[in-house]
DNA sequence: CCTACTGTTCTATGTGAGATAGAACAGTAA
DNA sequence: TTACTGTTCTATCTCACATAGAACAGTAGG
């Protein structure tokens, strides 16, 4: 039995973002910065769910999503743990999807009415913090 | 009487943004673009309402939201015109949003698991472009 | 003045997503 | 058998969104 790790999460009411969307979220990018290993166990559904103080079936849904997605692997019975890295979508899929994400973006930073040159600098900072993460 | 443009425009119901998102987003981007020029009237809540064969309320929402934003300019019993420029945000505000606009980003290049310098490069495309407009 | 336009404001209604609540099911391990 | 695991289902509540209809104040032109 491999225990689960308490999982540092929080969730918070005034994000615009759904409860179970910031879970996945989360999850998400912890495992690709690393902190949840490959193989590792995740709370139980009911445990992350007094943990963070909320209804059961959020955290299901949570983890339906992240399982639908590759990043969690089911065991019946068991529980769900960090699937090894491998990609579901087609490339033209991908790339429809990242240029949806550019699209919002853009339209975010037209509404703040900020720098173009600002906002790539802030994106290729944030990005690549991210690329040196995956690599550890 | 100065004749407000027909202003190509489209709403659709698929969009995961709301019809009168939809509307703000595209006539931010359209001044931005400088498609539509300063002191140019807009289509009156009503045109613009059977235009797009929605309901009048949601594109007087979408104008209050972009007169709100100093985007428009309203002009009692006239209607409302493009709005000179100017900034309502402190770059504190103005920065705050930047950085959650990046981190909304970050998590969907990160859902995707496409490779950061990949997104970095579409980011910087599409914000070259958008500086190139707003220069004419 | 009167009419026709302009945006604004208000209440009411219907729809759908999100969150909650509670129950039941099948698989696994001690 | 017991206690855990995720999964599935129905029901209810809330809130944002879009719609519908009405009313108001300001402006221009006949």
């Amino acid at each position: 039995m491999i225990r689960s790790v308490p999982l540092a999460l929080a969730v918070v009411p005034g994000d615009p973002r759904s409860l179970a969307g910031q879970i996945v979220d989360s999850i998400r990018r912890k495992i690709t910065a690393g902190e949840l290993a490959v193989g590792e166990k995740l709370p139980s559904v009911r445990g992350l769910a007094q943990q963070l103080a909320i209804n059961p079936n959020t955290v299901a849904k949570a983890y339906a999503e992240l399982a639908a997605g590759g990043w969690l692997q089911p065991r019946a019975g068991l529980g769900l743990y960090v699937a090894a890295q491998r990609d579901l979508l087609s490339a033209a899929e991908r790339d429809r999807r990242l240029g949806a994400a550019v699209d919002r973006f853009v339209n975010e930073v037209v509404a703040i009415r900020c720098s173009p040159d600002e906002a790539t600098e802030r994106v290729s900072q944030a990005l690549g913090g991210l690329s040196l993460r995956q690599s550890a």
